[in-house]
DNA sequence: CTGTTAGCGCATTCAG
DNA sequence: CTGAATGCGCTAACAG
């Protein structure tokens, strides 16, 4: 059935010409629609499919787009990758995998977009989180080889249309909630702050901070890395601290880190929330399997994901022109400078966090506790 | 300097025809070494890089390979794809990825194991624990076209090469375990016993006890979904049993049901490890870091990466031929049968598990509670 | 050793 | 509206 049949075969058997084969099937409107019903119909009954490889080569054309991804292990990319994946297969291009695994770090992926650029088998590239790769972009863009990018590590580069998650805005909400509670004294676990990311947070949270008239303490801001060990390391260093000075809350920049946090709070016989209010930023799939649930902010990857592939999409088939505004209505304004598009974090409240009594001291604190237990 | 240049090009360059160049990149013997010294040279300096398409039209074949995923959400398939995706980029082969998400059933499924096949743009299929599209695989490999099936669900498919995990012998490991610490009255909470693995795991869970003498008690054994709901749901039926017949330990046929017990136990007011051991399935990146860190079977997925996209590989360039043993030892002897390859597991003691009493009588452990209560 | 030629499967002219 | 011819970039077979 699906031995190599080819267009000659279709001709043959339709007794029409390749010329009038290949018309039929692209839809072209010069076609006796009769002969073309008959066409359709032999294609659909020998079960033809024509070649992409020979299309690809008469027509310059790929239907193929590199997709460039970090350490698939992080769970937050298989998210943002599903919906990416959802919208090629919906369309009539297929993703080609590459991944910039522990192995070949920068050096490596150089030499990957080398090839995506060289050999131009793909029609574009979404690069999503890639680190410290991201500046070998700059070499596709120069080539006009369409390309998004998917960061937060590092700041926009010039030319290339940018999708991200609002960081300080979800930082800033993540500290709000927090101040709303009642907490003065809230430390911020950062992640390490040669990443655009981690500044963006560290705004966020000063934002929160003075817009409720909190001076922010520095003993309180520690620099972590965003994985469980600098959470639990940062948070040691801030349960030791003498009981007045010590926060009531964190915000840690990451669930990971939250992780860390917890295992740390438990270490030092401190509970969560009661003793101690924690919102992590992420929401992992797994934190809200956590005991108990961690309140945390939630980064929007469906949504980048999608907003990323579209573009790209768009980009390859009206090179060099940008839709402002979403994809759906495609009747917008058109720029030529690169988009920058960031989307909203959101809120995901459970059970890490506790409300303060009105007036914190030391001694109700103290009060409180000894009637519990 | 990436603009358009084909051999033709490098021929002009190098006063020669496109056959020597041919012959030159191909490493084909009978070529003058200074003449293809030369050419290497100026593809070098032109930086050209054959067309992949054209070398598929003429060649027939691809360098492509279709790779089949489930949701991505699961993170267990990350980190098997973190392997092959290093595979197969150390190879010239490239990777299309196509997943089966939530949208796309079944029924799309077997439109897109049709794709493959009818277009024949990739060489040949790893199919990532399909689910119920399985059965789309047969028609595959009735055309002989190559496929390796990583899967844990269904019974194996004739003809099919399998990678799998050592399920059987996992449950086995843990139940031993539990067993070893004392615990003889142990419950197990399935997967859907629908799922080849449920069953792979319950038959471990029994061989076990078989060994031990223990007799196996129907009203310990619940059949839940591998999520957190599902073993929730089973842990409250274990905790609401009268103490006696309540079990002193619970093997969760997967991470995610184990979380679900966690939660459980804190619900009715126990403690983990204290009044309740636990062992899951799975090791999820995040098990290490559950309060307490769960004692969980380790899956080798990245072993079964490696295997499934080294079969692969290596049927699409050695048809109808399967090696048995390693990969990297290749004179071993060829077989025509599918192999079937089952990977072990292993047990991963983190803190979910406690040593029982030499004695395990309910007075004894309402004795030892009392003491440290 | 090397140049020439004939396709691979298709879209796209250019004539009818 | 349609058939025939050209060529996309490359490899392979065949002559030199």
């Amino acid at each position: 059935m699906a031995e190599k049949i080819n267009i000659q075969d279709i001709a043959r058997l339709a007794n029409v010409s390749t010329g009038t084969v290949s018309r039929a099937l692209n839809n072209k409107p010069d076609v006796n629609p009769e002969t073309r019903e008959r066409i359709l119909r032999i294609v659909e009954e020998q079960g033809y499919v024509p070649s992409s490889t020979a299309i690809g080569l008469v027509s310059g054309r790929s239907r193929l787009i590199s997709v460039l991804v970090p350490a698939l292990t992080w769970p937050l990319v298989s998210e943002l990758m599903l919906k990416v994946a959802e919208i090629v297969e919906a369309s009539s291009y297929e993703i080609v995998l590459y991944s910039i695994s522990s192995s070949n770090h920068l050096r490596d992926c150089g030499k990957v977009i080398d090839r995506i650029l060289a050999t131009r088998m793909t029609a574009g590239l979404l690069a999503i989180f890639p680190g410290q790769s991201a500046q070998h972009l700059t070499q596709l863009q120069r080539h006009s080889f369409p390309v998004v990018l998917v960061d937060d590590q590092n700041p926009p580069i010039e030319g290339i249309p940018w999708i991200g998650a609002d960081n300080r805005g979800g930082a800033y909400e993540a500290t709000r909630y927090l101040i709303g509670l009642g907490h003065q004294r809230i430390a911020c676990i950062q992640g390490p702050m040669k990443y655009k990311v981690s500044n963006d947070r560290y705004q966020g949270y000063k934002d929160a901070l003075q817009e409720a008239g909190i001076p922010l303490d520095p003993a309180l801001v520690l620099e972590g890395d965003f994985m469980p060990v600098g959470g639990n390391k940062c948070a040691r260093t801030l349960l030791t601290l003498p009981k007045a000075e010590r926060p009531t809350a964190i915000f840690a920049q990451s669930d990971l880190m939250a992780y860390g946090v917890m295992s740390a709070a438990s270490e030092f016989g401190l509970s969560i929330p009661k003793d101690i209010s924690l919102v992590g930023f992420d929401d992992n799939p797994s934190s809200a399997h956590m005991q108990p649930a961690l309140t945390t902010i939630q980064q929007p990857f469906g949504a980048m994901g999608q907003q990323a592939i579209e573009l790209l999409l768009q980009l390859i088939e009206q090179p060099r022109l940008y839709y402002q505004g979403p994809y759906e209505n495609k009747r917008q304004i058109l720029s030529e400078h690169a988009p920058r598009i960031q989307l909203p974090t959101s809120l995901m409240i459970r059970d890490t966090c506790r409300k303060l009594p009105k007036r914190v001291s030391h001694t109700s604190y103290r009060h409180k506790q000894a009637m519990s237990g």
